[in-house]
DNA sequence: ACCCAGGGTCATA
DNA sequence: TATGACCATGGG
């Protein structure tokens, strides 16, 4: 892996797939609720999740953070884990309220604020990032699987390596470029969205194309 | 009917 | 520290 590799990739996925300019959500908080919701699920349930939520006014966090269990998971049954992932908004909406919301955390920096989430219970690395990167507007490279898969399949890693190690390697090769992190991780995710299951490397899909075009 | 999705936590060894 | 089990809906 190094940085003319990167962004050969980048813009073929630019190319193929256009600007993303992410994240999907009308507002800030949102982006924070759907990094949440979205772990290990599908956008489209996502978004259905959240719809719920607009239509029971429930779209802020002081009414997560009352709201009864029972009652939000109820609104978030589309997006799967619904048990679990009612305790992730409310420890996250908890923390966020006595935190004095974006107006305090935004005067943080983004490592204190990074170390802050990830001692939010039900947020990991990549939620973190996810975040950090797209509500928060701060500098950091987003891994997720499909980052992996396709870096690994590419040859630039094992795909073993421990998610830190995997961030900074892709942030000291492509600086602290806030907009080309955004676009990077949503081209990745839409690529890997359409193309490319697990197990095998199909040969119609977009990466192969991609690659054979690009020699890599 | 099977596979997987824009992960993370917890219990074991 | 390193695996494995578990969470659960909805689309292909």
């Amino acid at each position: 892996m190094n940085k003319q590799s990167l962004m050969r990739v980048y813009h073929k996925l630019v190319t193929h797939y256009g600007h993303q300019d992410w994240w999907p959500a009308d507002t800030v908080f949102e982006v924070m609720l759907g990094a949440i919701l979205t772990q290990n699920t599908n956008w489209s349930n996502v978004e259905k999740a959240l719809n719920r939520l607009r239509q029971a006014h429930c779209l802020s966090a002081s009414c997560i953070d009352k709201k009864p269990h029972a009652q939000l998971a109820e609104l978030i049954r589309s997006s799967g884990y619904f048990n679990i992932k009612a305790k992730r908004l409310k420890a996250y909406c908890h923390w966020y309220l006595q935190s004095g919301e974006l107006a305090a955390l935004k005067k943080l920096t983004t490592q204190d604020l990074r170390q802050q989430l990830l001692g939010i219970h039900g947020v990991g690395p990549e939620t973190a990032d996810d975040i950090l990167l797209y509500a928060f507007h701060r500098p950091v490279f987003v891994i997720d699987a499909y980052t992996r898969r396709l870096f690994s399949r590419l040859g630039w890693v094992s795909g073993e390596e421990p998610y830190e190690v995997l961030r900074l390697e892709c942030q000291k090769r492509l600086g602290n470029d806030i907009a080309l992190f955004n676009e990077y991780h949503a081209l990745l995710v839409m690529h890997g969205k359409e193309t490319c299951r697990p197990k095998p490397r199909c040969s119609q899909c977009v990466l192969t194309r991609l690659c054979d075009a690009a020699e890599l």
